[in-house]
Parts: C-alpha cells; structure tokens; sequence
RNA sequence: GGGCGCAUAGCUCAGUUGGUUAGAGCGCUGCCUUCACACGGCAGAGGUCCACAGUUCGAGUCUGUGUGCGCCCACCA
C-alpha cells in the first residue's frame, strides 16, 4: 500500500470550484466575437455541408418543443463542422402571413382597412382595445414589421441560449425583400412557362380572415350539425325526400344527384324535381360519388356546400348559383335562377344572414310552407376547417393564381431521391403526393406578404383586363404593385380608365417558404454562392409540415433546377407533455417556458433532454431528464478537473500500461460507433454510446488509475489526457457550453473547431480491452463487500482470490497494482476456473 | 374508410443480423460525511417483453390475426 501522495499542482486555467453557471452567457458571447460558426463561402461544394434550416414562425408562442426540434438540427451541424466540412446552416424567420396579421390583431389591436389613407402619426394604443381599430394597409404593414422584429429578437436571444451554431451573418426573413424577389423571381419564372396561372375558380374559403385557403391548410373537425329531411316534389306532385346538413344553402341547388345503380331513383334520373321553399327546378342526375347509404340515399347538389359539390358541379356540368358572400353572409341579390315570386319573397329573408341564423331562418320558412319534413336529427360529423380558423369554411368562387403540380409520377420520383430519416416518413409524402386534388392555390387576400409582381390594363370603360397582364421586369423585383408603377404607365393612371391596377392579393407564405434553399443560398443574384450549396444536404423538419414545406420545396425544386433539393431529410417528432397531452402554448410563466427551464438546468441540460428524441419519435416532456442532463455536465465539469490535475504529458504515445492501452481501444471502439450513428443521423445512439461510456471511465478506470497517476506515471496521465480529449470532442455536439468551458482549460481553439475523434489517434496500439474489464469487475465485487458489509469505500480489504480463466487471470496480472490501489487489497490471489468469480475477505 | 408508427421494470426508453440468466437512466430501498464531484458515490429490489396463432432445435426479435394508444390522410349530402 502506497503512501499517500501530494496531488501535483493543476493547470492555472484550471478552476478550483468550476460552475456550470454563466456558461451559456459567457461561451455565446465568446463564440459571436470569435466568428466559430461563420461560413467561409470559399469553399467548394464537396467541401460544404447545407442545412436547409425551418424558418420557425415567429408568431407562434415559443415553447420546450422548439428547443428540441432545433437541437437535433444543430447536432448534425455541428457533428459536420468536427469531421472538417465547412457548414452552411442558416437561419430564417418565417414572419409574414396571416398568423401575423392574426398575432398583431391581438397584441395591438388592430386590423387593415386599405380603404384608408395612411395616417403617419397613429400609434397602437396600449393594451390593445378589445375592438380592432381599422388602420390603413401601410400603418398596419409598419406595425406587422415592429412586431416581428420584436419576437424575431426572443428567437434570436432563445436560439443563442440554446447554442445553435447558426451563422447570424446568414440570416433571412420571409417577409425581407431578398425572400420578396426570390418569392416573385420565382413566381415569374413559373408564369413563363405556364406553370403558374390565374383562374377563377371554387375556392375554400375562410369567412372570418376573408381569405382562400389551400389543401395542405384545412383539418378536419368533427362539430354537431343536423340531418333535415327537406321535401322536394316531383313532376307528378310526389315527394322526394332529400337530407342535409346545410339547408341554408337550399336556395344554391343546382341540381339532385343519386348514384347511378340506385333502384330507388333510376325512374327518376333525367326528369326535374322542384326545390321547396323556392320553387327552382333542378335536374336529377347521377353520379359516382353519391353514397346510396347516406341520408335517404339522394343529395342536393349546391354552390357549393363541400368540396363533393364542387366535383360534382365540374364533372356534370352544373350552373353556378353563388349564395355565400366572401363575408360568409348570405348575398343580398338571390342567385341566377331564382325567378319564383314567393322564392324570391323568401330569399329577402334570408338575405344578409350570416349561415348560423340563415339556417334557423329557413327552417322556419320551411316548416311553415310545409317544406321539411319531421324535426331536425342532429348528428355529429366531420366538417372543413381552416386549421387556424374558428368557423367552417365555405367555398367561394373566386379569381386565384395557382401552381400547376407536377405528374404524380415525377414528384413520387423526386421522393425517392431524398434518404429519409427515418424511412418510414417517406410514405407521408407518397400518401400526399397521391391524394392531390387540383392545384395549389398560392394566393391570399391579405397584407403583410408578398405581393404578386403583377399589373392589369384598364380599359377605357374602366374595366379591369384581368387576362392581361403587365409583369415587372426581373431588375425591377421586388415589386409592391400597389406602389410601384408598370413601364409605360405613370402613378396617375392607377385604378383610372386607361390605366392600370395591381394585383390587390399577396403570396401564400408557403409561397415563398417553398423556396428556402433558394433564399438561403443566394439564388438568383449570387450564382456562385448557389453552386456551392445547392443541393444541400440536409433538409430538418417536423413530420406535420412533410405536406407543405418539404412537399412544396421538392416542387419548386423540381421545376427550377430539375434536382430534389437536398439528399436528406431529417424529419423530428413532437414534444409531449408528461401526460402525453399537447404542450400548452402560453408563453412567459408555463411550466415549459423555455426560458425558465434553461435557466434552472442550463442549455447542456436541455439539450441532452431533446437528445434523446430519435428521428420521427415524439419526445415527452420530462424534468427528470433535465436533471440527468445537469449533472453529466457536472461530473464532466468535475472529472475534468481531476484529470487535468494530474499535470502534463504531451506525449500521447506514452500511454503503454496494458489498463490504460485497454481504455484507450475500449474508447476507440466508441469513437467507431459513435461516428457511424452520427453518419445515419442516429445521434441518439452516439450520445448513448459515449454516456455510458464516459460513467465507465469515471467509475472504473479513473479509479483504477488514479493512485498511478497522482505519482505522475507518464503512460497514465498521457491516457487520461487522450481519452478526455476524445471525450469532450464526442460530447461537444450535445454539451456545447460544458465541453467548450472545459476545452478552453487545456487546449487553443474552440472544441467546436476541433476535429472529431478517430479510432486510429485514440488507439494506436492494440490495447487488451479485457485488462480492464476484469479490472473493473474485480473492484466491483470489492465495492459490494465493502457495501454489503456496510463498510465504507476506503475499507482496508485483507485478502482478495479471484478465481478465472488464464486469459482472465493474465489480464488481471497485468493491472495487479492498479486494482490493489483502488480497491486498497493487501493480498491478491489467483487460482483457475471456469468462470470469473472474486472472494473478499474484509481486514478487521 | 385508408395509411404509418408505437406497445419491454412504477416512469422514460435501449435491445443491431432470431441464440445462455432481457438491459440503461429515473424513481424506490439500503449503505458510504470518500482526500475530482453530496448538483456526489456504491449497491439492492423490481419484468408472464399487449394477446392469440404460426415458422423454428430455439422468438422480446420473423409471419399472420386481434386489441389498445398516437399521428397522417379521406368526397363531410
């Protein structure tokens, strides 16, 4: 037993007491000033690593969840950036849109009116009135900008906490003006190939933000509603009985509609029935789609009641009969059609009503003329709605610009292109791609977005050409038409007779969202920075937007550059919280404020959390975690100092005891596994892997080693050292701010400029792996004595006899002293056996 | 109605090509004031691997059916 030795002196950068505290400050201050994740755009494409990063929403609320997503991006980035390749990973803002406008209604109170004049001195009250001030379209387009640049900023101050290493140089909004040129360069660009077009057509629509919404938007929400029995009457004077849900829209019937091997209704088809209340007559007609099994088995057909109307109405050929205004009130001036006296008298009383009082209306209209039959049955069922909205969407026809969709074979194709991570998610995108209904409708009658670069002529009579259009030229983009004037026309001549008008509609921000790659890579204007980006490489994204922002990006991509836009997407699940419920989205005090949670636990910690979130698995919710997070980063903190106490050995081939030969393989085998998991975007298992791991090392071989190395033995301090330096790097990814600290201690540079381990510099002899592992199970057996015997750890042992095999035995000989130290064995004996088993005898 | 995923210890989850006695962390229990770390350490208890059927010498793992949960999609009269 040796005698106790005076610890050598530690490093002077070594701290006495290190805190995590102030680590997150004091490193993204650090790594700002130094310029770490700056991207230098000298590079060539090999040489480069893209992300195509989500531009988050910035009026939605931040949350826990937020955190996560963004972690397992910023993994993979900086896994890249250790392996040597130069990483492109920008960071946008996804700030204009309806949200905003909805968020900037609610936090200042106020809604456009472009009827207005713009008042320069007008400013928010605070709070915001409970009624929203009409303000003019450039008040409120200044107002949407102040906010969202104030909450650009909260994302802006959440992500450096969190220690992305974005290049803030890089940065991007949606609403900017390069998203604004790229959005109509674009636009354009499709235009001219006729890949985009401007029809009037049945559009769903939202009646309270007064605006077309597309497919990838509406969700499905199952709301009480109820089956009325109306009754129409044959040629003959019999009744027809037809159900519907939505009787208020009786007087939009165009025709009637029974499937065509119905035996109930064959004698019918061909004839004309006559709608009560208002007295229109409508054809019966067959069709397909209609479902023998619902209601009495024949549906009227109006314009348009759902998307099934719609359908119908294209595939027969139908008339339009417009009874819902865009305001979701019933039109003033009774449809085309309606020429009966007493339906017309009906018609006024319902006029202007908005659908909810329009159906109590024509109930009673209807029950008094003897027109439906019994009461109402209510039901429950699903029904369209906008997936921000309040009220059911209504269908409305309207003028809209679309992009055409590509076959269903070429976009199933480009699928194919990109390795999806997980796999599975790929058939999301096929069950989308496959269920395309028409065109995407990229237009919205909003504000803050972008416009579309477009003009119309005005006749002389006033009227507006809408088939003709004055296109801005590609220098003169970004373009606000409702400002800017078309060549050869001049400011005076707006909305005058032989003028001209703009385009009043702004872009679906999916629009311009579709287009991030390009945004981001500096297409069109810098070509050079585009080829050294694009493709990218790694697309990281939730799985609900896989319909929208990936869906359209593989679009715009695929017409643009015949190419998908990236080689992988790596598509991340929800957090939960415990209860397995949906996160509340309050900000501020929550229990998952994002915010609050750093500070309590450190972004180490939270990022540790969301590390465990494997790709496409949803992540719960979880302070344990938080917790477990917080004190890895401790121990790390800890075991660190102790081992770079030991003093120096810059010597790293100086490693040569077979105990620290066999760590050494030990790490270089997590070195191997780690870098493969991290290769297939399984970065879960690579923290895993080299957790466990580093307890090991802490547990076992630090203990082991640790009298040899307080006597400054060369091999195990050269050892320590190695596998520190291997630690922190395989760590630094997840820890960015506990690594870095613990970096800056012993080593010039940021770790997270470091290079990522290899197997071959961490072992560079063949090292006996099984050295200490019988190492560490004979000292685990001394510990359960010791525990058992309620002794403490520093318990002298007497004897030890470890019975084993001869390759067992040797390794032990090899680590003889090592295991005497820690274990403070005053004898230790050998004798041969089948299997390894270890008798402690306790000194007295 | 269609599709996808999940189901393993009280909780959160690992279990790679089928192969002895199914693992980890947390929680729980006990012990250790230990000279890197009490924001610590050591140890212990705890599981009919959702059910049924099949393939196989052998199934947590493969196949089928069913059940439960979650998500995505769907033409909703």
């Amino acid at each position: 037993m040796s005698e106790p030795v005076e610890r050598p002196t530690g490093s002077a950068a070594v701290p006495e007491k290190p805190s995590l505290e102030g680590l997150e400050t004091k490193w993204r201050d650090r790594w700002e000033t130094d310029g770490t994740y700056g991207f230098d755009r000298t590079k060539t494409r090999d040489q480069i690593y893209a992300i195509d990063t989500p531009p988050p929403t910035v009026s939605g609320a931040l949350h826990i969840g937020h955190c996560a997503s963004y972690t397992h991006k910023d993994l993979m980035a900086r896994f890249w950036r250790m392996r040597g390749k130069e990483v492109f990973y920008p960071m946008g803002w996804d700030d204009n849109g309806l949200n905003v406008e909805r968020r900037v209604q609610l936090m200042r109170g106020v809604l456009c009116d472009p009827s207005l004049p713009y008042d320069p001195d007008f400013t928010p009250s605070d709070p915001p009135p409970k009624r929203p001030i009409p303000v003019s379209r450039p008040n409120f387009m200044q107002i949407c900008a102040e906010v969202v640049e104030m909450l650009e900023e909260k994302y802006h101050e959440l992500w450096s906490t969190m220690g992305l290493s974005v290049d803030w140089a890089q940065s991007y909004t949606t609403i900017g003006a390069k998203a604004r040129r790229v959005s109509q360069y674009g636009f354009v660009r499709l235009l001219e190939r006729d890949l985009a077009y401007r029809t009037e057509a049945p559009t769903l629509w939202d009646v309270d933000m007064k605006t077309a919404v597309a497919q990838a938007e509406l969700e499905d929400r199952t709301i009480p509603g109820a089956y009325h029995r109306l009754v129409f009457r044959r040629a003959d004077g019999e009744p027809l009985y037809i159900e519907t849900t939505r009787p208020e829209l009786l007087a939009a019937c165009v025709a009637v509609v029974a499937h065509p091997d119905d035996e109930r209704y064959k004698p019918l088809m061909g004839t004309e029935v006559t709608t009560p209340l208002f007295n229109v007559r409508v054809p019966v007609l067959a069709h397909e789609l209609a479902d023998p099994e619902k209601g009495s088995g024949i549906a009227m057909i109006c314009t348009f009641g759902d998307t099934t109307d719609v359908i119908w109405w294209r595939d027969l050929a139908l008339p339009v009969r417009t009874v819902v205004e865009k305001d979701g009130r019933v039109a003033t001036m009774p449809p085309a059609g309606l020429e009966d006296g007493d339906g017309r008298a009906a018609y006024s009383e319902i006029a202007g009503l908005n659908m909810k009082q329009a159906q109590k209306r024509v109930v009673e209209l209807l029950q008094a003329a003897g027109g439906i039959e019994g009461e109402p049955r209510p039901i429950e069922h699903p029904v369209k709605f906008w997936e921000n909205g309040n009220r059911p969407l209504e269908i409305v026809t309207n003028r809209q610009w679309y992009i055409r969709y590509p076959p269903t074979d070429e976009m199933l194709a480009r699928g194919r292109e990109v390795r999806w991570h997980p796999e599975f998610m790929h058939v999301r995108y096929d069950n989308w791609v496959n269920g395309l209904v028409g065109d995407w409708n990229i237009t919205r009658q909003r504000y803050f977005g972008v416009p579309f670069p477009i003009w119309y002529p005005i006749d002389e009579d006033g009227n507006v050409l809408h088939d003709r259009l004055l296109i801005a030229r590609d220098d003169q983009l970004p373009v606000d038409p409702s400002t800017d004037v078309p060549d050869g026309y001049a400011q005076e001549q707006r909305d005058k007779p032989g003028g001209f008008a703009g385009d009043p509609d702004v872009m679906d921000t999916w629009a311009t969202s579709s287009l991030t790659p390009q945004i981001a890579g500096g297409w069109p204007d810098d070509l050079d920075l585009f080829a050294r980006v694009f493709p990218m490489d790694l697309r990281p994204q939730a799985h609900d937007i896989i319909r929208t922002w990936l869906f359209y990006t593989v679009i715009r991509s695929h017409y643009e550059f015949d190419t998908a836009p990236w080689s992988d997407a790596l598509i991340s699940g929800f957090v939960q919280d415990p209860d397995r419920k949906k996160l509340s989205k309050s900000a501020g005090n929550s229990p998952d404020d994002p915010m609050a949670i750093i500070g309590e636990f450190g972004a180490d910690a939270v990022r540790y959390w969301a590390s465990g979130e494997r790709p496409g698995m949803d992540l719960a919710l979880d302070r344990n975690q938080f917790k477990v997070g917080r004190r890895l980063a401790t121990k790390i903190l800890n075991a660190s100092r102790f081992v770079l106490g030991f003093g120096e050995q810059p010597d790293a081939a100086a490693a040569s005891a077979p105990l620290d030969l066999a760590m050494l393989g030990l790490l270089a085998e997590v070195v191997d596994d780690a870098t493969k998991a991290f290769e297939e975007y399984e970065y879960t298992r690579a923290l895993e892997r080299t957790e466990s791991f580093f307890w090991s090392f802490c547990d076992d071989y630090l203990e082991l080693v640790k009298a040899r190395a307080y006597t400054g033995d060369a091999s195990a301090v050269a050892a320590l050292r190695l596998g520190l330096s291997a630690l922190l790097r395989l760590f630094a990814p997840f820890l960015p701010f506990v690594t870095e600290e613990v970096w800056s201690w012993w080593q010039d540079g940021s770790v997270h400029r470091s290079l990522w381990p290899t197997p071959g510099e961490v072992a560079a002899d063949d090292g006996d792996p099984l050295v200490l592992e019988v190492a560490a199970e004979v000292l685990g057996q001394v510990r359960k004595a010791k525990t058992t015997a309620k002794k403490s750890l520093r318990a002298d042992v007497a004897l030890v006899i470890v019975h084993g095999r001869p390759e067992q035995l040797a390794a032990l000989e090899a680590a003889r002293s090592d295991v005497r130290e820690a274990g403070r064995i005053a004898e230790l004996r050998t004798e041969p056996a089948d299997e390894l088993t270890v008798v402690v005898t306790l000194s007295e």
